[in-house]
RNA sequence: GUGAGUGUAGCUCAGUUGGUUAGAGCAUCGGGUUGUGGUUCCGAGGGUCGUGGGUUCGAUUCCCAUCAUUCACCCCA
């Protein structure tokens, strides 16, 4: 038997219900905002995950489906969204007509990882990028937005919050952080290695002995210059307005490189050891990275397999119909009957022909509203059989009676 | 990549201290005398006990390998 590759799944009912009506909604939602809909290809050149990503973030180091394709191209299958995005809008010269854009997309991300619980291969994610939007009222529109879609689908979460600095702040505290790490030799040697190639990277490290340690390391929000020490100020102000809770974690980094200012990530406990479902944050510097001229960008992503298990979905009520014969005869009536219904309506047909006890067993499985049944009696009348399944009224109506 | 757990019917799982024809519940199909569902009763079909090798008179059971899967680490959505 051949199945399906590792960490990849089928999406079917009732989960492919919930993918829809999530992705329906999340979009209805975004389009309130302004954002418009966006598909960038699910295969690029490997290098555009290299710079924008980056090289030293795992998903680029040790996660990524790349290969070589048959015309010696090196490609890779997306491990996200937003490099695609930036691609594409800069490839439309949107970054040389300096216009505000504002997109959203929603699609299959792949990771070469062990899954687990809420972790898979090929994943997918709702996300938006909004683009030339450096006031910091955009990043609180976005978080409103974020938390607008969650309580919409009844999702419980807890936003952490943080400030990563800009191009002025974070070098500075960079070298501030590794005159404090080169002392440092007793942590772990993931850090040792994040020492160079990344070292913020160290702060989320989960070893407790590392934990200990950067007790007294210097914070970021510590070093914040003047300006993103105000806009911070200022975002926590808007948040607080709108009734949003949220936490101060200083030691929230981002994976991906390209992240500055305001960083944030909605995390929930019911979901395993995976606990992000939401992530984002400005990316000031991305565009340039990438060729473009420079303009402000900021965006998120959910994870939309992590969320569909906390959806809770109202009970689908009873829809349209079922059909069967109840003799041989009636077998050609029944098809024409549902071919022509189905121009207006819902139709289940049973080919075969069955008794009306199986017929209705069958239609209340199918939780179809009504079971039509053709047999003997109603042929020789030139009426079909109709009940009502929910308030288990009856009836023999004419063919033509039912298709109107 | 590392570690642990699990692979028996379509699904959820029993079971065999190694011994004839391997069990249950749910699901499926049929039936409970004339054409009435979501609750019942009866019956039926369906399994190379993940795969390969080893030990043994005999393995689904013990051992080894392998594959798949789950969870966790790493990291992320």
């Amino acid at each position: 038997m051949i199945q399906a590759l590792r960490g990849m799944k089928d999406l079917l009912s009732p989960n492919s219900q919930r993918y829809i009506y999530f992705v329906e909604n999340c979009s209805r939602i975004a389009k309130n905002y302004g954002y418009e809909y966006i598909e960038t290809p699910i295969l690029e050149e490997t290098a555009l995950f290299k710079r924008s990503v980056g090289e030293s973030s795992d998903i680029v180091g040790k996660e990524m489906y790349q290969f070589i394709d048959k015309g010696n191209n090196d490609v890779c299958m997306r491990p996200e969204g937003t490099a695609g995005v930036v691609r594409a809008f800069i490839q439309q010269k949107f970054d040389r007509a300096g216009v505000k854009k504002k997109f959203f997309y929603h699609g299959p991300m792949f990771r070469y990882e062990r899954p687990q619980k809420g972790r898979l291969r090929e994943f997918h994610q709702f996300g938006v990028e909004s683009f030339n939007q450096a006031n910091i009222k955009e990043d609180a529109t976005i978080i409103l937005m974020l938390k607008e879609m969650l309580d919409f689908f009844g999702i419980g979460y807890k936003l952490e919050l943080n400030s990563l600095g800009c191009s002025e702040c974070m070098p500075k505290y960079k070298e501030k952080l590794v005159n404090f790490l080169q002392d440092e030799d007793d942590i772990c040697d993931d850090c040792k290695r994040r020492r160079d190639t990344n070292p913020i990277r160290v702060l989320d490290c989960k070893v407790k002995s590392c934990q200990e340690i950067y007790q007294d390391a210097p914070l970021l929000l510590d070093n914040l210059c003047s300006t993103c020490r105000d806009d911070f100020t200022q975002l926590k102000s808007i948040l607080d307005k709108f009734d949003v809770k949220y936490t101060i974690n200083p030691k929230l980094v981002r994976g991906l490189d390209y992240y500055n200012k305001t960083a944030f990530e909605f995390v929930s406990d019911e979901i395993g050891a995976q606990s992000a479902i939401a992530g984002g944050g400005r990316y000031d510097k991305l565009v340039e990275y990438l060729d473009g001229k420079p303009t402000s960008g900021i965006g998120f992503a959910m994870g939309i397999e992590r969320l569909i298990d906390l959806i809770v979905m109202s009970e689908t009520a009873r829809e349209g119909y079922y059909i069967g014969a109840l003799c041989d005869e009636a077998s050609d009536l029944c098809f024409e009957l549902a071919i022509n219904m189905r121009k207006t309506k819902k139709v289940n047909l049973e080919y075969n022909k069955k008794s009306l006890k199986a017929h209705l067993k069958n239609a209340d499985k199918q939780n179809a509203r009504y079971c039509v049944c053709v047999g003997e009696d109603e042929l020789a009348k030139d009426l079909v059989w109709v009940k009502d399944l929910q308030n288990k009224e009856e009836k023999s109506i004419t063919a033509n009676e039912l298709l109107g």
